[in-house]
DNA sequence: AGTGCGATTGACT
DNA sequence: GTCAATCGCACTA
């Protein structure tokens, strides 16, 4: 029997309040995509949290059309995007009311890589979902699945480990210029689907 | 109404 | 290793 084809659903009980403990939680865990054609699914084994207060949050200058999905309670999907081309996903971590976020980085791929690849034929599979940009790309993940909430087991939701996480390595976030020596990134060491260079990946 | 910029990626030297 | 692409939004006026 496959792995995935037993999850369990990580119901909001069982998701800690707050985004560090959010992000180092999620490690090991599995984010599911339901599509027409098909189940994907992928182990998260990279993810950065996003604090309130913290300068690099969208959450930092109050609430505006953009951002109000990192207001909701914990578990609900945060989309936004960037740099005229990529969806960011993430997944809200604070109380409701209180802005902060894990996002998601890198996913190694359980099932459906056939489906992750579509359109991308040329993508080695280790780079699927490797980086948060090809991540969401991967799950077809657009501002349509912003809010949605990922623990209803829905188009998009969160499952149990399929297999015991390995040591778990910290370091800064990528790709940020505010509060950039905060150590708010989190990863499973040695695992080869982690984005960035092996040098910030000990 | 105009401006600046970003939680990235892939192409290129 | 460096660097341009690309656009919605927040901010200023």
């Amino acid at each position: 029997m496959s792995p995935v084809s037993s999850l369990r659903r990580l119901p909001r009980r069982d998701l800690p309040v707050g985004a560090i403990t959010m992000a180092r939680f999620l490690i090991g865990k599995t984010l599911v995509r339901e599509l027409p054609e098909g189940r994907i699914a992928g182990r998260i084994v990279e993810t950065e949290a996003y604090l309130p207060y913290d300068k690099a949050c969208h959450a930092f200058n109050g609430m505006t059309k953009r951002n109000h999905s990192l207001f909701l309670p914990p578990g609900h999907a945060y989309v936004y995007f960037i740099y005229g081309n990529y969806f960011m996903l993430n997944v809200s971590a604070g109380k409701a009311g209180v802005g902060a976020a894990v996002l998601f980085r890198a996913l190694e791929p359980l099932a459906g890589e056939q489906l992750m690849k579509r359109g991308r034929s040329h993508v080695a599979e280790k780079n699927l979902a490797r980086g948060p940009g090809r991540l969401a790309a991967a799950l077809r993940v657009t501002m349509k699945q912003d809010g949605l909430d990922l623990c209803a087991g829905g188009p998009l939701w969160l499952a149990h480990a399929v297999r015991p996480v390995g040591r778990i390595g910290r370091g800064v976030r990528i790709g940020i210029t505010k509060d950039a020596d905060r150590r708010l990134r989190f990863y499973e060491r040695g695992n080869p689907f982690v984005s960035g260079p092996k040098s910030l990946n000990a």
